[in-house]
DNA sequence: AAAACATTAACGCAGCGTCATGGTAC
DNA sequence: GGTACCATGACGCTGCGTTAATGTTT
C-alpha cells in the first residue's frame, strides 16, 4: 500500500508539516513519485513515524529519536533509556521540591495579614544566607558575583534576605544590608557549604512582625522602628541584628509593594526580676 | 547608584542579552545616557531583575512575569499561583506514570532474551486495544482516526498489538491486524472509555513467547507457527486468536529489527482424560 | 472548472545565544 | 591609543504552526 502524505497524516493524527519536518530529520524516506514529486509512504513508513512520536512522548529530541530508529542496538537502546531514566528521576525530584515550594510560597502570602503591623514572639527560623549589597550600592567582589551564579540553581527556594545591625538603635545611620537566604533544610538538600560569604543565622528567640513598603526607594529601616519600640515598652532588650525577608511583591493601592517578614532577636530583660 | 548593563549582569550571573531582552518584555525600564544612550540601573531595576530570574524557576512565561511584577495584586497572584500549583501537580503525576513506564519498558527489553524463541505457559495480562490496519492496509475511517489522535495522549503507555485469527491454523491466508494496546490499568488512570472500536481483551491462559522480525515488510503471521506447533506437540487446542506486541524495535545484525511478545490462547485437550 | 490535494519556501513563536558593526569610556 | 565596554541589528537553535505561491489530481 501507498499513501499520500495527507492519507497519512490522517491516519496518524499528526499534521502533514510535521511529517515533512521528520522526514527532515531523517526519520522516514519516503518514496517519490517521477511525475509530480508526491511522497508516497508504506507501513515501514508510518510504523518508523509512530515510533518517533511515541519516544517523543518520553521527552526525547527529534535528532536522537532519528539515531534511534536507525542506528541504535538493543545495547544502545538500554543504555539510553537508563540515562533517560536517570534524567527523569531527578526532573521529579526537583518537581517535587518546587511542589512544596510553590504551596509554601502561596500560604506565606495569604497568611501574611496575620501579623502585618502586629508583634508577636516567635522563634526566628535556622537559615543560611549571604549579602551583595549594603544601602543601595552592591558590593563589587568576584567571590560574590559568583556566588550569585551558583544561587540561581536554588532559586526560587532562596528568598530575599535583609539584615539591620544591632547598633541601630543608638545609631539609625547605619543601613542596612541585603542579600539572599535559604532555609535550613536546603543546605542538605542541595549540599552547600556554609562558609566565608555564606552565613549561618541559628534559631532564635524574637520579636516576629510584618510590614510593607510601597514604591521606589522607600525601604529603610525606620520601618522596623516600631519593633524596637515594641521591645522597649515590653521590657525585652534587644540580643542581637534585626533581619527580614521578602514574602511578596505586589500592587497594593495602586503602588508595587514589598510585604516583609521580621524578627528581632530579644531576651527578657532580667534586672527588675 | 547607577550600573552599567555589564556591572548590572555580572552583579546577578546573567548576560547583558538577557537585560536587554527582558527590558523588551517590559521587566525593567532603565534610564538612559543622554550622550551616548547607555542604560544605567538602579536597585530597583535589579530588584525587578532578580523577581523576574526567580519566577522563571517556578516556569513562569516572562510575558507573565512582566505582568505580575508591574500589575499583579495580592489576589491576582494568589489566583496565579493557585493555578500553578495545579498544573504541577499534573505534571508531577505525569512524570511519575512515565519513570514507571520507562523502567518497565527498560526491564521488558532487558528480559526479552529469556522468552526468545522458547515457549512458555503464562496467563496473558489483560488489556484493551483497537486496530486500524490488516495487513498492509490502514482501515479508511474516520472514528479510527479519530481514535489514533486520542491515543497520541496514552503514548507511550500504549503498545503496538497485533492479532490473528484463530481460523489461522487452518487457512494462513486470513492474515493478521494492527493496532494498539494499552494495559488495563491505565484505563482508569486515562478514564478511557471502552466502547466499539476499543475492545477488552482478558487475560486467559496462553502458550508465551517471543521472536524476532527483521527488515521491510518481513513481518507475517508465520511467525507464529513455531506456536501453533507447540500447542500440537503438547497437547493443547488453540483457545482463540493469537495476538501480540512489539516490545521493541532496534538494529540486530545490522538490520532494523523488531521484538515481538506473544501469546497463544489454549486449554489442555480433554478427549484423552 | 472547482475543490481538494500536493510541492517548496519563508516567516513566526519562546527564550535566549552568538555574532557583526560601529560608537564610547578610560 | 589600546582595550574593554556600550549600542543596535541580524541570524541561529527546537519543534513545530502558519501562510504564500504554485502545481496536480479528481
Amino acid at each position: 500500500m501507498r499513501y499520500k502524505i495527507g492519507d497519512v497524516a490522517k491516519i496518524l493524527g499528526i499534521s502533514t508539516d510535521i511529517i515533512r519536518y521528520y522526514e527532515q530529520k531523517g526519520i522516514v524516506s519516503p518514496q517519490r513519485d517521477e511525475n509530480n514529486d508526491y511522497r508516497y509512504y508504506d507501513t515501514w513508513d508510518t510504523n518508523n513515524l509512530i515510533d518517533c512520536i511515541w519516544y517523543k512522548h518520553y521527552g526525547f529530541g527529534i535528532d536522537q529519536i532519528s539515531h534511534m530508529l536507525s542506528e541504535y542496538t538493543r545495547d544502545d537502546l538500554l543504555d539510553c533509556l537508563d540515562e533517560k531514566t536517570r534524567e527523569m528521576e531527578q526532573e521529579l525530584h526537583r518537581q517535587q521540591l518546587l511542589l512544596e515550594r510553590i504551596r509554601q510560597h502561596r500560604n506565606a502570602i495569604a497568611g501574611f495579614e496575620n501579623y502585618l503591623g502586629k508583634c508577636d514572639m516567635r522563634y526566628r527560623p535556622t537559615l543560611i544566607y549571604y549579602l551583595n549589597r549594603h544601602n543601595a550600592a552592591y558590593y563589587n567582589r568576584s567571590d560574590l558575583q559568583r556566588l550569585s551564579l551558583q544561587w540561581q540553581e536554588y532559586m526560587p527556594f532562596t528568598k530575599r534576605y535583609f539584615e539591620v545591625p544591632e547598633s541601630y538603635a543608638e545609631n539609625p545611620d547605619v543601613g542596612y544590608s541585603w542579600g539572599f537566604s535559604l532555609d535550613m533544610h536546603y543546605v542538605d538538600e542541595f549540599k552547600i557549604q556554609v562558609r566565608d560569604p555564606i552565613h549561618h543565622l541559628p534559631s532564635c528567640y524574637c520579636i516576629h512582625s510584618g510590614f510593607k513598603s510601597s514604591g521606589k526607594n522607600a525601604f529603610t529601616p525606620h520601618h522596623l522602628d516600631y519593633m524596637f519600640q515594641y521591645a522597649r515598652e515590653n521590657g525585652y532588650e534587644v540580643a542581637g541584628k534585626a533581619c527580614g525577608r521578602l514574602v511578596c511583591s505586589v500592587v497594593d493601592e495602586g503602588k508595587v509593594t514589598g510585604f516583609f517578614e521580621a524578627w528581632l532577636p530579644v531576651e527578657k530583660k532580667e534586672e527588675q526580676a
